[in-house]
DNA sequence: GTGATTCTGTGACATTGATCACAGCTGGTT
DNA sequence: AACCAGCTGTGATCAATGTCACAGAATCAC
């Protein structure tokens, strides 16, 4: 797979054309990260921009006393880094390799020139943010107004968005992150997340086995938590 | 003051000549609504982009069962409705006057020419995006991992950055909103907010008087909730 | 000014879910 | 196969805070 198929994917790249995405292809670098691997760390000043070819990375944020938030988990064709790039500030979160992960990368001034020459790439990137800060939106109210279940209900929908397969209505994700990983996504502890996954098994609204996770109807499942 | 002297204050709109801004002005219609009045309704297909000029408003989700999360407060100068424009998604969240309020719109076609034809503009919006992304993404951590007196405080600082006027390193809010808003800011109660606003006064961080509320030392005040 | 409405303060109580403690699994390594 | 590290399941406990109930202030309308 070259270069290019793997840009083509990526939603602020679909407009252009072959030969401009051949260009920027050209200026891209990959590098490749183990699982655990730190790739960017909060407050450190921005100066790449990265899109994942392979793996899964998570999106946190620390407090101050080493309690971790998991603000999101990107994988194949998102990209991260653009945030301090565009308004200057520091990194505002960290990103750590979930699985092994390959990306490629520009640098800041060659991103910067991208938005400059191709504005459908910056209109893209707006429809991207715009997308995010809805999802965010989406976290604020369900921390702000729901139970634990639910907040982890809606971490699974994040998960299946971000990491699953469907087939048939039933959604599956194959290498389910870890208990604690969920619990920082949904603002609760582990030994929470260990009981309400029992409970929606026993309820049959998803399946465990392995390290997969099913939902079983995943349009139902979404009416019941978002 | 002219329209254009309210654009200038605008960031998306501080890069432009004065004879662009003009043109701009020359597009917007103006409108004015009473406290209390729903400007944008969830759900609804988005067509205009709104500038507040006077007043403010505050960005609310409600839950199925009516509870309310506010998302955002935003004063003079501080603009909306851009999202739905952007990503063609419906609007994500209800705006509702929390005073008398004046603003200054421009339908979807003449804001998305804008974008097109002034690369600056694009550009300085996808700055602010950037920006409440960040915001956001300190409320998630503030939601999940903070306790109530903390998530209040933090409302209260952004209440101050909002609404607030420095002076001498202590700000005041005038018009503090209710105790139930702040509430639905800080996802508490409103209850919790009566009880942690005695505390803080208690502590000495904070002063009540009628409906203003004076935070003490901003600098430590921020220092000790963000 | 009087009454009505809305906001705020505060006690009592109930409940969710965090935390602690530890046992049982699982998967990787030698 | 045996070991170890790290993940998961589960009971017991308890504090934070939501909810309810109502009284006291403030504000508004007439």
């Amino acid at each position: 797979m070259s270069k290019t198929d793997h840009l083509r994917n990526v939603p602020i790249f679909t407009d252009l054309t072959d030969s401009d995405l051949t260009k920027i292809a050209s200026k891209m670098v990959p590098r490749v990260y183990e699982k655990g691997q730190m790739i960017l760390l909060e407050e450190s000043m921005g100066e790449t921009f990265f899109i994942i070819t392979q793996g899964a990375v998570k999106v946190t944020r620390l407090s101050a006393d080493g309690r971790e938030v998991i603000l999101a988990i990107l994988g194949e064709s998102d990209f991260f880094g653009e945030m301090s790039l565009l308004d200057g500030e520091g990194r505002s979160a960290n990103i750590v390799a979930n699985e092994d992960a390959k990306v490629l990368t520009l640098s800041r001034n060659d991103f910067l020139d991208c938005l400059e020459s191709y504005p459908k790439i910056a209109i893209a990137l707006l429809e991207e943010l715009a997308t995010r800060l809805r999802k965010s939106d989406q976290q604020i109210e369900s921390l702000s107004l729901s139970d634990s279940e639910h907040r982890i209900g809606i971490a699974l929908i994040r998960l299946a968005g971000e990491l699953g397969t469907i087939k048939q209505g039933h959604v599956t994700v194959k290498n389910l992150p870890y208990q604690q990983d969920i619990a920082n996504m949904a603002g609760t502890s582990r030994e929470t997340v260990s009981r309400t996954l029992k409970l929606l098994e026993d309820k049959k609204l998803v399946r465990r086995e392995n390290r997969n996770l099913t939902i079983y109807n995943y349009d139902a499942f979404r009416q019941a938590f978002a």
